[in-house]
DNA sequence: AATTATTTTGAGCGATTGTTCAAATATATC
DNA sequence: GATATATTTGAACAATCGCTCAAAATAATT
């Protein structure tokens, strides 16, 4: 009854995403997405409603990426502080090379977008809350294995990796040479832990 | 022989910077301009020349202004290091009231643009260098009336701090009843200091 | 193979973009 | 007050914006 649609949604939102996360909202035309997509206007708006509907499963996407590579750093380690700190390494250093932009696409969203887009403006602030109860709920396992003090209050650390995160790869678009995993080893050994 | 012209010059930057700073660069048209300012196509382009012309003079406008927020903290502040910590108050706690945006705007530029504005995003950049800088003279100076450690390298410590303004002011953007001045106090306190 | 249902195409819509420039206005000089 | 110079105005330009929709192409059903 139904057909199969020719492209593949996934890639599709993945080259969005990339492109999305490049330029930002604004910047990113429709015409730029028909080419970086390889879609027509009229198979766009037939999946997608409008350029915020890209923009938003675009924005989805990457959080759900993001998400997706905390819980597999399960395999590589066990416990809940070293995964942490190696989610905090994979965001801060290896978006330098070949990401479409070393700043966090849900920070970039946030700082960028006004109340004239509230609704994109809100799944980015929800997503970037998500990943911020995950720290949390790390920090917690980290706490009753002893490996972080239960004297800290878990919400305020996880916190405070948002902070960090965030800051760093700001920092990072800013200027080359900067010790990147120096400043996260001194954060988990230093600082608040 | 030269007339000079109605408009009041750093009015009429001082609103550009306003409007760009709420609505970033690509949000920001030239009619949105244009009324922000009070002044038509002609004479924006007589004297700026462009869109990008605006947007740079509102830059420097802006990492000025930080640089002389800095600077008149001295009759207040004689300790330098509470000088630096009454100017990260102020950067993070005041501009969530009523300025444009809580995001820094040299921020919130370096995260928007891209090397198609490369001349804009280097404005913005070295604003930044250079309010780092007055950062690292600031604890230079702490360090010989022993308020801080000599062990410590005043230019990492100036460092984190920008990259903790920037984390900080991104954070706010997206949740209130954060203890902001709580985390500054700590930052100070505990952290590298 | 013919028919129906679904998807894709892309020319083109009205609105808006950054920018120009001749005309109108304001100011300075004589 | 007349002339020359500088400034301001805003209609209008080509280009691009997000988006629509009839027509073409494709897939499923009979």
């Amino acid at each position: 009854m139904s057909n199969k649609s020719k492209f593949n949604r996934d890639q599709v939102i993945e080259n969005a995403t990339n492109l999305y996360w490049k330029k930002g909202y604004h910047a990113t035309s429709m015409r730029d997405l028909q080419n970086a997509i390889d879609m027509r206007p009229g198979s766009i708006y037939a999946e997608f409603g409008s350029k915020d509907g890209v923009f938003k499963a675009s924005l989805e996407h990457y959080a759900q990426l993001g998400l997706a590579q905390l819980e597999s750093l399960k395999t590589e380690f066990v416990s809940p502080l070293a995964r942490l700190k190696a989610f905090v390494k994979q965001a801060v250093i290896n978006t330098q090379q070949d990401a479409p932009s070393c700043v966090c696409m849900l920070a970039k969203t946030v700082a960028e977008l006004t109340e004239e887009q509230s609704e994109l403006f809100q799944v980015a602030r929800d997503s970037l809350k998500q990943v911020e109860r995950q720290f949390e709920k790390l920090i917690t396992e980290a706490q009753q294995l002893d490996e972080v003090s239960r004297d800290k209050d878990a919400m305020e650390l996880a916190r405070f990796v948002q902070i960090q995160i965030t800051g760093l790869r700001m920092y990072a678009k800013t200027s080359t040479d900067v010790p990147l995993e120096k400043m996260i080893d001194d954060m988990f050994e230093h600082y608040p832990f």
